[in-house]
DNA sequence: TTTAGTAGGAAAATCGTTTTTTGTATTATG
DNA sequence: CATAATACAAAAAACGATTTTCCTACTAAA
């Protein structure tokens, strides 16, 4: 093709109506199976059409129907192996109710984030749904409907056409703390991420609640937050937690990357596992399985959140009346063998 | 809002007009900068603009236009490491330039695929960036302008305007393999993925041309495939390999995962690293630095690949013309422990 | 036979842009 | 002073669908 060549023009509905000698009207009816027309006519248009291999230009329809089947899906790091494996289950889901999903990825970036969010609008997408990020008071404005994934804005900026969804982060603090005092911790460190959500902050707060229930005494010198989710930083991070409190004897990490850097360290200190110190992460990413001894971890039912997700935003995108809803699904231990 | 109640209408090209006293022509010179409008006219048009905060409709463009800013990005498998890292390239690339990204994961299957491309075509998306996956025929005929990245269709297939990005998989089995012989291995097996994709192909063929070079003897029996890209199949394939050849003393897996899989069987099996055994993995991913021994690997570029991928389709999609182009980047070694 | 009702489908309006065509001042040129 | 050229901008046509309105036969009831 050389310069400002045309693209080759699908088939339009207006050929399929002259080919059939029906008009345009008659055509949409019988895709969209509305208005009336005879049996003859519909066979006759939809045998033209599959000759033909008619399909209906969506950015006509779109235009028309001032919405288009595509659904954003705004994630902070798609690289994360959580998240994209909510990606996944989103997508997948999305597509086979005929909707596409457009996939932005903010690299926790708060500019590109609205940009993407001023794009999704210029796109006219039905929805949104939101995994995590910067809650942005402007976004809610557009009044798209919205789906939350694992993350919480607060409380008084919710509409009243909000679902929530995610995981019981408490109980996985919980539970992964328990375990660790179950393989007879009796000093417990907990290596967070700092973050602008509530997720790590809430397994950290059930870490606590399991220290308490148990009467486990435990210091806040040794609950320490990172910048960043890497190895090198759950590495060092140990490193100097281990320097101030030689007591230490099991730690919770709130997420696999943390963990494995912990298990690192503890390997080229030559600590014993699980009888000097045990270990827990979070998330149950391949990561996890893959260490010589592999950590026991939280897993999120990440299945069961992506597929609400798909129902609530098609629920709403097709004006079903949606209460504002929350769900918080229940986590699972997945014990290994550092604890 | 109840249902069949409209959308809220955001502010149109007519609004602005009427605003700005002017015709919806003279905003969409002033927005497109082409045309003729005096100074005045301009400064008039862009301050309403402004004030109302007005964003053009994409829908409405595209329709006019007979295209999207949108690029699909076809993907076997977001969740894997090399996938979305090459993902997340394209798709801040493509940003960058004011496109879109849909992103499509096809789990592999032909058909998932088939659908993404009638969904992508029926969206009027100006190019589409092909990564892996399977051939098909009937694509090709939608006339998209298309990159395709790490995989190669057959030469009579494509079509003049087709651009491929690869790396180099023969140079990363024989520097994989070199590093292998290097650190003292004399009879090496290897264990690889079986696509539909030459892209493994390839890494064995390298293998064996750097075992040939150094003159070093080597039996097909020690050259398997596995179905599956996982640590259980790396595992297994190892201990077969191990159970029939007791003088391998090197192994080359293709990909990390395997690799991984592979030192875990070595690791229990308590056999000496580097002494007693050799491994080199392929991709330099997460999992290759977790490991107690990290494993030595091959690097892509793939910041480079993304790079190019977006430079390409874009400068397909604004008609400037290109002839037939094949980017073969090198990869490097990345020495780590295994060897 | 007239009238009303209904089925089937055509015609036209609409969505929000871009682009071509047309029109009208103003300036330059002979 | 008449005419041509130019600058600016309005009007209208497209893009491809959906949907409302309207028209024409035909059938059924009075």
């Amino acid at each position: 093709m050389s310069a400002g060549e045309q693209k080759k023009r699908d088939v339009s509905i207006k050929d399929i109506a002259d080919m059939a000698s029906v008009s345009v009207a008659t055509v949409s009816r019988v895709i969209n199976q509305n208005g009336r027309y005879s049996v003859e006519t519909e066979a006759r248009v939809r045998r033209i059409m599959k000759e033909y291999d008619y399909k209906p230009n969506l950015v006509a329809r779109g235009l028309r129907m001032k919405k288009v089947d595509t659904i954003g899906v705004i994630i902070p790091d798609i690289t994360n192996e959580f998240f994209s494996k909510i990606a996944l289950e989103l997508q997948m889901g999305l597509f086979k109710q005929g909707f596409a999903a457009m996939i932005c990825n903010t690299n926790e970036d708060g500019f590109i984030e609205n940009q993407y969010i001023q794009m999704l609008n210029a796109q006219q997408v039905s929805g949104v749904i939101y995994i995590s990020g910067n809650y942005d008071e402007k976004r809610e404005q557009l009044n798209i409907p919205t789906v939350y994934i694992d993350r919480r804005p607060k409380d008084k900026q919710t509409k009243s056409k909000t679902v929530i969804i995610e995981s019981n982060n408490m109980q996985g603090g919980y539970l992964a703390t328990r375990c660790l005092c179950d393989s007879n911790a009796k000093r417990i460190a907990c290596i967070s991420l700092d973050s602008r959500v509530s997720t790590h902050e809430e397994r950290v707060n059930g870490c606590k609640k399991a220290l308490k229930e148990v009467g486990l005494f435990f210091t806040e010198q040794d609950f320490v937050t990172v910048q960043k989710n890497t190895m090198t930083e759950g590495y060092q991070a140990l490193q100097r937690l281990l320097l101030n409190d030689q007591e230490i004897d099991g730690i919770f990490c709130t997420s696999d990357i943390l963990a494995a850097g912990a298990l690192k360290y503890l390997e080229e200190a030559e600590i014993e596992i699980p009888s000097q110190m045990r270990l827990v992460g979070y998330d149950d990413t391949t990561l996890s399985q893959s260490t010589k001894l592999p950590i026991t971890t939280i897993r999120q039912p990440i299945a069961e959140m992506g597929k609400l997700a798909v129902e609530n935003i098609l629920a709403m995108v097709s004006h079903e009346k949606i209460e504002k809803k929350e769900y918080i699904l229940p986590v699972v231990l997945v014990k290994r063998c550092t604890t």
